[in-house]
Parts: structure tokens; sequence; C-alpha cells
DNA sequence: ATTGAAAGTTTTCATGC
DNA sequence: GCATGAAAACTTTCAAT
């Protein structure tokens, strides 16, 4: 689906405070309430928006401890295997099969240290895991859920 | 600060739909509206809710190019600098310093891996960057933003 | 801390441009 | 595809429990 300009910053307004009212989003790009609320619905039922969520700051509920985990799964482990293995784990963030000597990796997030090696022995014992290395995350540098920009015709935004 | 169970079943709910009125939450966890309201004021206000966002499909909009980046730096790069250099760059959806060989892992969005390599050329040309190491991301399995689970006293042993 | 109700907004939808 | 206007629903505030 094609989004345009106006749109963009309909997804850009959302973005930074998804409980914007229709008519403050209005004002701020020039359409009446109803107008964004068509546009929204749209961009809901084609897919672009796959829903409203919180931000929260896992750090203040306890949740500081972060970690990624390489996975190197046995032979043809399907990527289906390893979402079933790892559906359920509340401490995983994200998980993606990847290029290089590892096979996937695992975003994880625990409440201590101790909490994270637990984490990670769990993951290890699944059957189709061969072993793991972790990396430890020291301190969270960007956290951008969404494109900061009007992804405008080509032309990545400069450094 | 602390969460008791009403806080936690709220958040999970806000987290599966961040635009729920305070009535349907509310219904949810037997509470009124304006109850609702008042415990949501106060998780933003003591910081455990840093915001409301959309969730976008980046596939949807043309992104569907995903890769993590290990950063390693020259001798004495501060975090403050390293996230100074990624700022402002719009394929960077995270970033962060990490225990390991790297010093940094930036999680990085593109429209194609035209765009993905040109983005790791922009990274790899800061003055602090030594070199680089990319893992392309194959499939994404899992997405979770919010902790999935009312998250109870699973009491990190000792202390 | 929660409820319940009043006043002010927002959403929703039908209509017309 | 957008604006308008009216009805319904929601948010916000505050007195009371």
């Amino acid at each position: 689906m094609r989004l345009d300009d106006v749109d963009e910053r309909i997804v850009a307004l959302l973005g930074a405070d998804a409980r914007a009212t229709f008519a403050e989003i209005g004002a701020a790009v020039g359409l009446s309430a109803s107008a964004v609320k068509r546009r929204i619905d749209r961009l809901t039922a084609s897919g672009v928006i796959r829903g409203f969520t919180v931000r929260l700051d896992p750090a203040a509920i306890g949740w500081g401890t972060e970690a990624y985990i390489e996975l190197y799964c046995r032979a043809r482990t399907s990527p289906t295997e390893i979402r079933a293995g790892l559906t359920g784990c509340a401490e995983v963030i994200s998980a993606c099969t990847v290029t290089g000597d590892a096979d996937a990796v695992v975003h994880i997030r625990a409440r201590d240290v101790g909490h994270l090696e637990e984490t990670i022995e769990r993951i290890g014992a699944q059957p189709f895991v061969v072993r793991t290395k972790s990396t430890l995350v020291l301190s969270r540098l960007v956290d951008q859920q969404v494109l900061p920009e009007p992804a405008p015709d080509m032309a990545p935004a400069g450094l």
C-alpha cells in the first residue's frame, strides 16, 4: 500500500501519541476529525497499522536486564520449530532467524542477571538448541519503535 | 514502583490496544472508568508508562529488510558519542552497548538490501567506527513489545 | 482508593460537496 | 475523498463514601 504525505504525518503523530484524538491529529495535518478517522481506519484495514500499544519502561517495573542470545540449532531445525520453542517464554522480546554463524538471535529481557541465566538455561534446554552465545546489553542508546521520518521517495535521511 | 494485579492487567490491556477506552478497560478489570484513568495517570506519572504508540508493519510500507550490525569502535569511544552518531538516522531502530567482542549492536530496518548496504556504509563512515559486522535477518519469529504476562512474584531467589 | 454523576469532548455516521 | 452537523459515547472532574 502507498502512503501519501498526510498518511505519513498521521502515522508519525500516532507514533508519538497513539491516544491523540482525531481532532488533535486533524488540526496538525489540516483535516477534519472524521477524515482522520477514515484514514486511520483505512491504514488499519490495509495492515499498515497493526495496532496501538503502550511503551513501558522495563527498568521501572524491575525488568532491567537485557541480552541477545544467539542460537546454534540442530541441522534441519525449522523456523517454525524455533518459534514454537520460544512462545510462551515471557522473557523473549523478539526472535529471528539470521545469516551468519548462528541460526537465530533472541532478544531477552529479565529481572536481573540470575533471572537471565535461568532463562538462557531454559532456552538452551530446548531439544533443537545445540549451543547458545549470549551478549549482555550494557546500556540502551536508541529505542525507536516507529519510523521517525516521513519516508519519502527513497533518499534515506542523512546522519 | 510496584504494580499490583490490576495494574498488570491494565498495562496488558493497553499493550493489546492502547486506544481502548477507560470504560472498556474498566469493564475488563472490574473498575470504573475514572478509577482506571487514575491508575493510568499514576503509571504514566511514575514513568512505568512512557507513552502510547502505534505498531506498524514495516513490510507493508516497503521497509522489509532488517539487520543487526555489530560496531567495533575506537578505544575510548563513549556511549554518548555512539548515540550521537546514530541519532537522526531513520534506519536505526535500536542501538545498545554490549559485552563481548563488539562494542555496540545496532538494529537496522531498510527498504531493501541496497538501502541496507548504503546505511551500513554510512554508519561505518562514522569516525569512531573501526569496523562493522552485519547479520541479516531472514525471518522474524517473535515480536513482543510488551511483557505478555502479568509478571507475578516469581521471586528471583535470594537477596 | 473507588464510585457515580455532571459538564465538556470526542467519536460516529448520515448527508452533501 | 473531504466537510459538516447531530446523536451517542467517552473523558474528565469532583463530591461523597
